[in-house]
DNA sequence: CAATCGAATAAGCCTGTACTTATGTAAGGA
DNA sequence: TCCTTACATAAGTACAGGCTTATTCGATTG
């Protein structure tokens, strides 16, 4: 299986992508990561195994505790994907021109 | 709802995106679509109206023939997504690169 | 050691969804 | 006009997946 399955899957689920956010301001513990969010603690657990499972977080372990961060090169293959369609794109999308200039800073 | 919010779903199935990728070659019309998978028709059009929904695809109507076709700008919302963890990617991602710089063409 | 705490796993529920077959709706063609 | 073709919609089924509570596991604390 490609790595966009994984991938694509779990950015699907807007929690997830709202926990994937959260992470990418800064690492975080379960336990700190749920206090934002109304699901209990296993579903944020599951949510951070999925996410781990697409390359999207990384794991630090100290003690009992379990800090996550984001991997945002976990995107890549997101990336890739749509780079395919490149050749594809209308020339006179200035908007997305300038997010395009914009990533390659 | 954000415009994220149904282009991520659209593009979690991998029958729908091989669908896109399908339709990114060059307009097709329903049944010629169909020809290249193992799913029903009315599986096809269902999945052609979630990414019309989804802004992935355009329609024309000519007589009682539906031509479809990728329209790549759809995915517009999902690079501005990606553009936001921009900030946080690692420097010494050189692929990564690549792919950016080639996308800036 | 026993109790607690942070987190993961197990098991079950319930909704969403991707599929099917059946039917509907137009537009050709005989 | 009747039949076929192209596609969409309806209805039902089956499974995936996101949630819950309950339990387990390991690390810390008393």
């Amino acid at each position: 299986m490609s790595p966009e399955v994984d991938l694509f899957r779990a950015l699907a689920d807007p929690t997830r992508r709202a926990v994937f956010e959260r992470l990418a301001g800064r690492e975080m513990s379960v336990s700190e990561l749920k206090a934002g969010f109304s699901v209990s603690q296993p579903a944020i657990s599951q949510h951070l195994a999925a996410l781990r499972g697409a390359g999207l977080v990384s794991e630090r372990r100290e003690g009992r505790f379990a800090y996550y961060r984001a991997a945002p090169e976990g995107l890549a293959p997101l990336l890739e994907w749509i780079d395919r369609y490149r050749a594809f794109w209308p020339e006179r999308l200035e908007r997305l021109k300038t997010v395009l200039k914009g990533m390659d800073q």
